[in-house]
DNA sequence: AACAAGTTTAACTAAACAGTTAGTTTTACT
DNA sequence: AGTAAAACTAACTGTTTAGTTAAACTTGTT
């Protein structure tokens, strides 16, 4: 039988690995991050990540799992159904924002795979992702069916929402390391929570409002 | 002396290297290209890439050039300074879903480019971008300042025009291979010209409109 | 025709990489 | 204390990769 102690230790060390992995991968990419690199930075030795978890692959879906999945599920368990779809569209827009923010490999990682079509998302996370759009498409529809937002083509509402908060806090770092960016954006951060996210709720309201 | 026949002929490979390599990068990524692919593709000695271009850095700061600088001059030269602010934000909009359709590759470049923070970006090519958000921030600013607009921070327009449109076009292969996708999002296609745009122009000009 | 400059090729090298293995240490339980 | 399973380590292997080279071919010029 495997004890407390025993279990913790497998489970800590799985954990420093999925970190570490989930950094490299968001920095570099799936064939640009290093097994060997992974294992340095979660003071592992590599051979570890193939004993717990198995190879390249298997880490990269255990990775996205890990941060995907997880946001998804929460996502969706905190709607509340009584809300008006104003509200729900707000709710919506701030808890995308505040995910972003709690987990900053969010962004990096969901534009890579888009980029590569998602050649390497499993069928799992995608169905994740369906959930949240049919979420989205529904609170657009009831708004719209009550006569208190037009009618739109809710991925575009979605696609405005999500890829713009993506952009906003995926370039970041572009904007910073650059010079010849303007003051008025070389100023801001890369926290999307809180004004951004105000100011994103107002504008895509008004958009949306009849 | 280079006569004219060689000079055609120098300027064929060099094409063609560039066309294949900007494929491969768009599907692969930097890290995830292959030389020796690009020159199967561009059906050349991979010699023939050290000869006349340089090793895979230059390569890649090339393709940028090609596909990213291209696009942006045309942008901004071809802007109607006469124009009112809302038809320029229109223009900025329409513009941009164009180029997007004309080359498919830029989209899943740009994703890349920024999910990696911009660690192979050569300064050149954000010099461009640079332009590209100087130019939307002035139209918001000039339209704020005439009275039609709100008062808004140009950037998160920016952010949800470029990074809306990136979105919607770049989900396509993941939202068309996936079963799970709810129709309404199943039937819509990778076309972000035309109706998309159509769109995207009333939603952005009704929320900045005062 | 002879030459030189530009272009192309196939074969090569050295380094980096994912994944393995044999042997060692740690842990939990009796 | 003894033991067996689990966890770990260092050194290794075979393959893939970016980049090179020397020699051959092509083209324009005299």
């Amino acid at each position: 039988m495997v004890s407390k102690s025993v279990e913790s230790k497998r489970e800590k060390t799985i954990r420093r690995i999925l970190d570490a992995a989930a950094k490299i991968f968001a920095e570099s990419g799936f064939e640009g991050a290093r097994m060997d690199e992974i294992a340095k930075q979660a003071k592992i030795n590599k051979a570890m990540i193939y004993y717990h978890i198995g190879d390249k692959k298997a880490l990269y879906a255990q990775v996205l799992h890990d941060i995907i999945g997880n946001a998804a599920e929460h996502f969706i368990n905190n709607l509340d159904e009584n809300q008006s779809p104003e509200q729900k569209l707000k709710y919506y827009i701030n808890a995308l924002t505040r995910t972003m923010d709690q987990n900053p490999l969010l962004a990096p990682i969901m534009m890579r795979e888009q980029a590569s079509g998602g050649q390497n998302l499993p069928e799992i996370i995608a169905g994740d992702f369906a959930l949240i759009i049919g979420m989205v498409t529904n609170i657009l529809e009831e708004g719209a069916k009550q006569g208190v937002f037009i009618k739109t083509t809710p991925f575009i509402i979605y696609s405005l929402v999500t890829g713009g908060v993506m952009f906003y806090k995926g370039s970041y770092p572009v904007r910073s390391r650059y010079a010849v960016f303007p003051e008025n954006v070389k100023k801001l951060g890369d926290r999307v929570s809180g004004e951004v996210s105000s100011e994103i709720e107002k504008l895509i309201l008004k958009a949306v409002k009849k």
